[in-house]
Order: structure tokens, then C-alpha cells, then sequence
DNA sequence: AATAAGGTTTAGCTTTGCCTAAAATTATTT
DNA sequence: AAATAATTTTAGGCAAAGCTAAACCTTATT
């Protein structure tokens, strides 16, 4: 396996996350990498020639299996290196995400098997989020909103998004976290808002933008 | 603190390396990060546009006291994370030389505190080496070579050059480790090979060659 | 079907960072 | 002190990556 530029890893990346294994426009490409359409064309054919990607021109651009293998263990790092930022070096799980970005290009396999082992070989990030395995499997990604939750239902909180750090401060406050229990003791028919019980009695009122990105499991 | 390229951070601890504060010549830059002198002679311009370094044509180029912080500071984090890797992850002192170079160019202060934090606050990384504190300060570098010891004395290794793989291999077959204890056997007055003896009773010869990467203290 | 709008590619420029070859400067040796 | 050797800098190229502006396809609208 060859090394590959920062640059190069970062449009692997996107493209892995906007399409999976399917085709990517030019410009949602541009967006989320940060930079102009004119870029993303040159930028991509750099990735034709190394056999990472494939493109039809003024059609979308297409991850090889090359590419496809490369941004999961680029992934892998990235959720590996969060988890160790959180449960090693005590982070808060709104702050890891750009550390993890610059750790996720160091180079070195055997780090990074060493790392999960060293992690307890974890199979979801701090987010809650699958940690692709070194064989390339991804594990379940778990959950659903709360919304699609209903009156009553007793659930465990598994994964938030990465709805921006104002989100997570939010969560905080209202000490929730993975592996927390609730009841849906209330459903507003009026905003979606939702109420929930913890265990030990308190209840509090989500707004639809918070518990939309929340994803829980019935127990 | 802006932020510096890796071939910048490069050229930067290749003269700390060098020279220290003292000004070094282009062309021992040049060998030392692995360029020919005309692209030093265009990198360290850069540098000197960013006040890390002064620059006096055809003499030679010196570190700013900002260069000197920036050194210190990559020089700690580089032997961080050798301590990290060595201690935590089970790597052997011989293979984690190139993956710290790529880790130490992270930039997270954040983490750098928390990762020294969790690692004890070490003073000294499995070489040996002195790891720079966060104030700046160096703690002290330990030890003296081998052959400085005389015969009957009981010592201490506190530290290893790095020699090469080899001679970590040697090392490492001789159970030489840091903290390991020996008394000076003998020494020849023809090629100032040394003969050591463990605690254990066992003796060995060592070349001079490798006892003089070796280092050590009176105990 | 023709055209306007929108997205994509090409062309040409910029910076970083490296290269070789030639010119310039400093150091050494006779 | 002059000549030669060694080192350093300048000049001119090249590739990666980004940019803007202009040209070029596609798609949507009339």
C-alpha cells in the first residue's frame, strides 16, 4: 500500500462519506472538501491515475475498491484515535473530532492495531459511531431517533451526531451521554418536542432539533 | 502560535539538532533534512520571514528565540509520543523513531499536556533523552559512555544513542535495557572492548563500538 | 427545439518545496 | 597573492494544490 498525500486522504474521505460506493457530484465534492469545483477536477484526476477513483467526466466521480478500503482504515484511525482522545486522555467528545482528523494520517499499521488492542479492540467511537474493523467490516451502526420512539418506551441512548459543539455543550448540561436510560414520559403535538424521564425521576423537555440527533435502542 | 508546515517543523528541529541557538551551515542542513543546499537555501528564507530563524549569506542560519520554542516544543512532543508508544502500545524502542516523526508534527497543545499527563509526566523518553517540559526547561542528560567507567565500578544504564536498528537488536539480545545494573568486568588495552557483569552473574563482552552508544551512571 | 441556467472542465496564475546547472562568494593551498 | 577548491546562492524547471475567469457540457424551461 502506497502513501498517499494528505490532500488525497481528505477526498477519499468525502467521497466515502457523500456516496459510500456510489457515484459523487463535482460540486458536493467541492463543498465539503473546502475547496472550488476547478480544484476537485484536477484533484480527482491525481486519484484516476493512482487507481483510487473512477471518473466520467460531467458525470460524478466513483471510489475504486482501492478507494473504498483506503477511506475505511482512514476512518478507522479516525475513531480509534477519538476514542483514545476520550477515554485515555479524558476529552470531551466535542473536542477530539479535529484532533482526529490530523491523527488520522500518520502512517503506521501496526500503531494502529496496537491502539485498538490497546483500546479493548472498540467496535463504536465516543460518538456511538461503527469503528470499521481491520478486515474492513463495519459494524452495526446502532439506533434511531427519538422521535421514531413512543409513549412510555424505556430506551438507552447509543449515538448523537456531530451536530456542532453548541450540541454537545447541550448534552452535557442535561448530563446526557452513551449508555443513558430513559422513558418518553411526553410527545408534543405541537413541535415534536419531547419529554423524557431519567431513572432517577427528573424529566425534561427536548426540542426536535436536540432529539433528532439522538439515537437510541428500545430496553 | 501560527501554525508551520511539516517541512518547516522539519528544518527547524534539524537545526536544534545541529547547532542548538549556534548558527549552522547550509550544507549541513542540506544533509541533515535530506535536501540539496539551493532548497535550503529557499526554505530557510521562508523561515526567516517568519522570524524563526536569522539568516547571514554564506555564513550560516541561527534560530530565533521563537525557533528555539518551536524545537523545544516539537522535541517534546516527539519524545512524548515515543513514550507513549514504547510504554503503552509495547513497541520496541528500535521501531518507534519514524512513527514519532509523523505524530509530532500533531498540533494539539490540548493534547500534548493531557497525553504527558497520562503518561506520568515522564522526564525522560526510552532512550533516555531528556524530553523538553512545557515550560522550556531540559531536564538533565544522563550519563557517561561506557568506557569512562573503570574496572570494579557497579553501574547503571540511563541511556542509548540511537545507532541504528542493529544495535538496538544487539541490545535488546544482550537484555541491555534501561535501569539494567552491571559491574565492569574487565577491559582490554587492545581494541577497548569491555566485559560486563549482569546482577545475575552472567558476563559478556561488549565492543567498543557499542559501549560507547551506550551511556550510564555510578551507582 | 432553442435557449437560459447550472454545473464542470480548461486555461492560466500562485505558492510551497524540491531539483539541476550556472554564477557568485568564501576558503584553502601553493 | 593568485589560483584552485569548496560552499552557497541564483536562475530556471517541475509537481502538488489551491485559485479565478472563461469555455464547455447538461439539464431545465420556455
Amino acid at each position: 500500500m502506497k502513501t498517499h498525500s494528505e490532500s488525497e486522504e481528505n477526498y477519499i474521505k468525502a467521497l466515502y462519506h457523500l456516496g459510500g460506493e456510489q457515484a459523487v457530484g463535482n460540486g458536493d465534492l467541492a463543498q465539503r472538501v473546502g475547496a472550488k469545483g476547478s480544484s476537485v477536477t484536477q484533484a480527482v484526476k491525481r486519484l484516476a491515475n493512482k487507481d483510487l477513483v473512477e471518473v466520467i467526466p460531467y458525470k460524478g466521480v466513483k471510489l475504486t475498491e482501492r478507494g473504498v478500503a483506503l477511506a475505511k482504515h482512514i476512518l478507522r484511525k479516525h475513531r480509534l484515535w477519538e476514542t483514545f482522545l476520550v477515554e485515555k486522555l479524558g476529552f470531551g467528545w466535542e473536542e477530539v473530532h479535529p484532533i482526529a482528523e490530523q491523527l488520522e494520517h500518520v502512517q503506521s499499521p501496526k500503531m494502529v492495531e496496537r491502539l485498538a488492542e490497546f483500546l479493548g479492540s472498540p467496535i463504536h467511537d465516543p460518538h456511538g459511531d461503527p469503528i470499521p474493523q481491520s478486515d474492513g467490516v463495519i459494524p452495526p451502526t446502532l439506533g434511531k431517533p427519538l422521535q421514531q420512539f413512543s409513549m412510555s418506551e424505556r430506551l438507552r441512548v447509543v449515538r448523537v451526531e456531530d451536530a456542532g459543539p453548541d450540541f454537545f455543550t447541550q448534552l452535557d448540561s442535561l448530563e446526557i451521554k452513551l449508555g443513558s436510560e430513559f422513558t418518553i414520559e411526553s410527545i408534543s403535538n405541537f413541535d415534536s418536542s419531547i419529554e423524557l424521564k431519567s431513572v432517577d425521576g427528573t424529566a425534561f423537555w427536548l426540542s426536535h432539533s436536540m432529539s433528532s440527533n439522538i439515537y437510541a435502542i428500545a430496553v
